[in-house]
DNA sequence: TCTCAATAGTGTCAGTGAGACTAGTTTCTA
DNA sequence: TAGAAACTAGTCTCACTGACACTATTGAGA
């Protein structure tokens, strides 16, 4: 009965949609889908989805409405939001909104250790996360365009804006500095190397 | 003897490191940390590394050197890096920095439900957000000008430089946003609510 | 008619993240 | 100088995520 530490995005967006009406797990996903919001949680993945739903029941945040045979599917159990569900999922949500979580992105990782590359070889890298970033952000702020031709308001739309801010300074970010390696203005040579790998043990 | 699909940002940089020398796994911490990429692979969680260490050996990827007995410390096992190793590495770099990952940051999913919330509540978050992430930033910066003026060439700061511009990207989104929220720029509506909460079944 | 997509759920495994626990050692300090 | 704190070095468990595969049924399209 105690409530998970830390809700994790799908948990929040379980509880979220619950919010509106009782939904079951295939629903949720349904819903997930339609409004979007795959971009922001995982819902690919349906184990987790089932997983976090019995967690959430477990303790106590959600409730089983109903159990529905449509007959012609397999059984459907309709969960529903409980009063506690509804003030943990704001607890919650204050909190993955004002505190900064230190995530690890695989990217800043990769970065670190570019030393291991020849200058050719990290402009091709470059290059090809420029094409395919470019392209993500052309679809994100086509999606962004029709939605809100859509009449759709601007607070629902703030996460998209979001991702495509961040997508924008990375990209930036990184022409910037593929320009300098092919202009020559980022380059470095095996001292530099020697003197970063003095190792103090 | 499988190599692992997809390296993590921990394997990365064991492998990495083990290019300089061989380690002992207390040592490759360390290193991480003087080097300060914990700003970039999670090393806090030391099961993760031991375990990462066990999968890089049974990939055939890393082996062991040694093992020292320092009659002080418990007993070290010293690790070497394979030819297998340094050819996947640089596989795994190459992989990570072309490809874009799809990876679920809690925020952006946070984001997506701020309609739960009052808009006092949700400036109030931001604020606090906004503060978190400033410090931040001056921390990251003082850190960088300090390494810049030890001697450090630029390939060393790539990652810090990309972590400031995404950092540098969310503070400003989230400024615009607090104070289109001050401003009465960005306001909803219980019509908007409604008309969004329109589920299709 | 056959195949494919959608519906709905289960299962398994690898990996990550947080935290506690053991146990010896050096260093600071009251 | 005794005791507390911090460092060294590693193990264990648990909760959670992510990828993938498998079962079954039904409806739609080629």
């Amino acid at each position: 009965m105690t409530t998970p530490r830390t809700g994790s995005p799908l948990a929040l967006t379980v509880l979220a949609l619950l919010q509106y009406r009782p939904l079951h797990p295939y629903g949720i996903q349904r819903l997930i889908r339609q409004w979007g919001k795959d971009k922001v949680v995982n819902v690919g993945q349906r184990t987790s989805l089932y997983r976090t739903i019995d967690r959430l029941t477990a303790a106590g945040l959600i409730g089983v409405r109903e159990t529905e045979r449509d007959q012609a599917y397999p059984e459907r159990t309709v969960y529903e939001i409980t009063d506690t569900g509804r003030a943990v999922a704001r607890e919650w949500l204050l909190d993955m909104l004002a505190m900064p979580k230190q995530e690890f992105p695989e990217f800043p990782a990769a970065l670190s250790h570019l030393l291991m590359l020849a200058p050719q070889e990290i402009r091709d890298a470059f290059d090809r996360r420029v094409g395919t970033l470019s392209e993500a952000l052309a679809t994100l702020e086509a999606e962004m365009s029709a939605e809100s031709g859509h009449g759709l308001p601007r607070i629902t739309m703030l996460e998209a804006e979001y991702l495509r801010a961040v997508m924008a300074a990375e990209l930036q970010w990184l022409r910037s500095v593929t320009d300098d390696l092919r202009s020559g203005n980022l380059t470095w040579s095996a001292a530099d190397l020697l003197a970063f790998a003095e190792i103090p043990e």
